[in-house]
DNA sequence: GTAGGGTTAG
């Protein structure tokens, strides 16, 4: 094993490395082992030149160590805690030496370290000079320490070194990157000279806080304009959502003759994804070829993003798969594109096989994976993701994560899991409180989601409309028609919130329940918008409740004409012929179903069992388990009618129930049938058929 | 012998 270097000599030193007249370039020359580092790529090889350097005594010449430090600190291939113990090992660094250690921490992902060694730095006497700021800065920027950077811009004058081109821009940068834009401009205007450099500094400040007017302002006053501060435009525009504009200025930048690179191309390719531009895109992608740089990972990535997020997975799966070292972005952006295409249980798979490469999972990743989770109610996977976020994500301070497992746990039944991941929040977003009230409204916990929402209130959030979608829910399901009422004008009155679509649906579907078809007309008359397919489907279904026979038809009328194939609602409406004892209705109908050739949409369920997601369509034989599971169901058939329970016909759902509840039987307790008729009376017994806590 | 501005997933 490796010993540290020491300070002094050990007799096998050569004597020639003890010469301290010789240039530093000589000595790079007469050593190998440290020209070896600029082939260095592994931490093995690194191991071995440093061994190297201690057996032929290099370690005791000062720009050896330093050549060796900034290997370990700067390079890809280098390890910046090695660096960090080479360098403590030195009784008096230089500031050459000094400078290396605070710039490889200010890349490193905890670049506040760099301006600790800097403060060490200067109180040990030495002082800083035009290389140590821009490091310096670099790291009060990427970790937000903005007040930092003022104390440092004042140390900056104090020297003398606010004149420098390099330092100048990195105090501009400093404050553009923590939002403070004016300071930004000071700096800026105060100096006589500004190169490409400093305006683009300034641009992207402007670009990142959305103000592309004002960044375009500054674009044209440049003298010269470089490929950087092109490519400053174009992603300035693409992140402030101005895709046309980022495509017409890459179209500019073309028309004048300069040859995008990774960068230009990645961003133009981000507003293609996001725009719908695949033509655009489909062109990067054959010039790409053209250039050879069809192996660009990060090129490659934005190709996967533009294909997928367009609807065209086959293209971004062809290329995914060609991919040969995938990195996290590139399995995020697969699994997104599958999510966003409703492909859940596609999403899942690919999650499953990311797992067993070599490529960790990150926050991003589980944003995408738990919206599938919840779909395809995978619990199981679920809450492996959990706890995987409890052991490796402790520190992730975005709530988006946890408001995502509080969906999840809710839409796969587990509302009491829900409940302990939102009162474990340590700090409450308005997302999570939405999460939470909508999961109670699902769970038929009407008065639990009314108590939050005040709560909520209390707390000081400020509801939005997707709040109130909950809370009028929870209204719904609950037949609350008062509360309901007066949420509504809380909503329009109070928060001054328009009403959507969804939050007509939910007040329409209460009123109508409980027949009160006078309001339900004059709130559609009042709405400013036309009814969805949602909303005059419920309105049908109350209708046929409340055998209001006349508004049946007004209703399916309307039904008709935006969903022209729905066999549903002919159904829906034959039955309230048939309950009217319409009976040539209901022929009609029947008749009409038949010449048009109109089928019902076969019912579907899924369910995970030990991490494998099932679907089963309705009278699907396809399982290999399927002779199991229908001898199981008619079990359970024969269960539930001894234990008086009547199925509903008019709904698939309670079948698809006992599809469920019968395989996840069959899958779990085998053909134990004491233990099954134990579990059933227990399901039974509990709440009816309770089965959505599987 | 070191250095400043641009890069995709959410």
């Amino acid at each position: 094993m490796l010993s540290l270097p020491t300070t002094t000599a050990s007799p096998s030193t050569p004597l020639h490395v003890l010469h301290s007249t010789d240039p530093p370039h000589k000595l790079l020359q007469s050593h190998p082992s440290l020209a070896l580092l600029s082939n260095c790529r592994s931490p093995q090889t690194l191991r071995q030149i440093h061994s190297q350097i201690v057996k032929t005594g290099l370690h005791n010449s000062q720009f050896a160590l330093s050549k060796l430090i900034e290997f370990c600190a700067v390079s890809p291939f280098g390890d910046l805690p090695y660096a960090l113990l080479l360098f403590e090992s030195i009784k008096h660094p230089n500031l050459l030496i000094w400078n290396t250690v605070i710039r490889g921490h200010s890349l490193s992902d905890s670049p506040s370290l760099a301006i600790q060694l800097f403060v060490r730095m200067v109180s040990t006497g030495i002082v800083p000079n035009c290389y140590t700021f821009p490091f310096v800065l670099k790291s009060c920027a990427r970790s937000g320490l903005a007040n930092e950077g003022r104390q440092i811009h004042a140390h900056v004058l104090k020297l003398g070194l606010g004149s420098d081109a390099f330092v100048h821009t990195s105090l501009i940068s400093v404050y553009a990157q923590n939002s403070d834009l004016e300071s930004a401009r000071l700096v800026f205007d105060k100096s006589s000279h500004r190169d490409a450099v400093s305006f683009t500094a300034l641009i992207t400040g402007y670009a990142s806080k959305g103000l592309m007017d004002d960044a375009e302002r500054l674009f044209d006053e440049m003298p010269t304009r470089d490929l950087i501060s092109w490519n400053a435009m174009i992603a300035g525009f693409s992140q402030s959502g101005k895709y046309y504009e980022a495509v017409e200025t890459f179209r500019k930048m073309q028309r004048i003759g300069i040859s995008p690179n990774e960068s230009t191309l990645v961003s133009v390719l981000s507003a293609c994804a996001q725009s719908g531009r695949i033509d655009l895109g489909s062109w990067i992608h054959s010039w790409v070829d053209d250039k050879g740089m069809d192996s660009n990972l990060r090129i490659l990535n934005a190709l996967v993003d533009m294909y997928s997020k367009n609807g065209n997975l086959e293209k971004a799966r062809f290329l995914f798969n060609s991919i040969q070292h995938k990195d996290v972005i590139s399995w995020n952006v697969m699994i997104g594109g599958y999510n966003c295409m409703n492909y859940h249980r596609e999403a899942l798979e690919l999650f499953r096989r990311m797992l067993k490469s070599p490529v960790m999972p990150n926050d991003i990743t589980f944003l995408n994976v738990l919206p599938s989770c919840a779909c395809l109610c995978a619990l199981d996977l679920g809450k492996w993701i959990h706890s995987y976020i409890d052991k490796n994500l402790k520190n992730i301070t975005s709530t988006a994560l946890w408001t995502s497992l509080i969906d999840m746990y809710a839409k796969c039944g587990d509302i009491v899991a829900a409940e302990q991941v939102f009162h474990g929040l340590e700090l409450k977003s308005l997302a999570s409180w939405n999460a939470i009230i909508s999961g109670s409204a699902m769970h038929g916990r009407a008065e639990k989601a009314l108590q939050l929402f005040r709560e909520m209130l209390n707390e000081g959030f400020r509801p939005d409309d997707i709040t109130f979608v909950g809370v009028l829910s929870a209204c719904s399901h609950a037949g609350l028609v008062e509360l309901g009422r007066e949420n509504f004008s809380l909503m329009v009155n109070e928060f001054k919130i328009s009403p959507k679509l969804h939050h007509y649906g939910c007040m329409i579907n209460l009123l109508g329940r409980v027949g009160l078809f006078d309001e339900v007309e004059s709130m559609i008359k009042s709405m400013d918008m036309e009814p969805d397919e949602a909303i005059w489907g419920s309105l049908l279904e109350a209708c046929r409740t409340h055998r209001r026979v006349q508004l049946g038809e007004t209703v399916a009328k309307n039904l008709f004409k935006l969903e022209l194939n729905n066999p549903g609602a002919y159904i829906l409406l034959s039955n309230i012929y048939a309950e009217a004892g319409r009976w040539d209705d209901v022929a009609m109908i029947r008749r009409k179903l038949n010449d048009e050739g109109m089928k019902k949409v076969p019912g579907c369920t899924s369910i995970e069992v030990n991490g494998v997601v099932h679907e089963f369509l309705v009278a699907d034989k396809a399982h290999p388990q399927s002779e199991r599971i229908y001898k199981m169901l008619a079990e359970i058939d024969h269960l539930l009618d001894k234990s008086g329970y009547e199925p509903d016909t008019s709904e698939v759902l309670s079948h698809e129930l006992s599809f469920n509840l019968s395989f996840f039987l069959v899958a779990r307790i085998g053909n134990d049938k004491a233990a099954l008729s134990k579990l059933l009376v227990e399901e039974i017994s509990e709440d009816g058929i309770g089965v959505a806590n599987l």
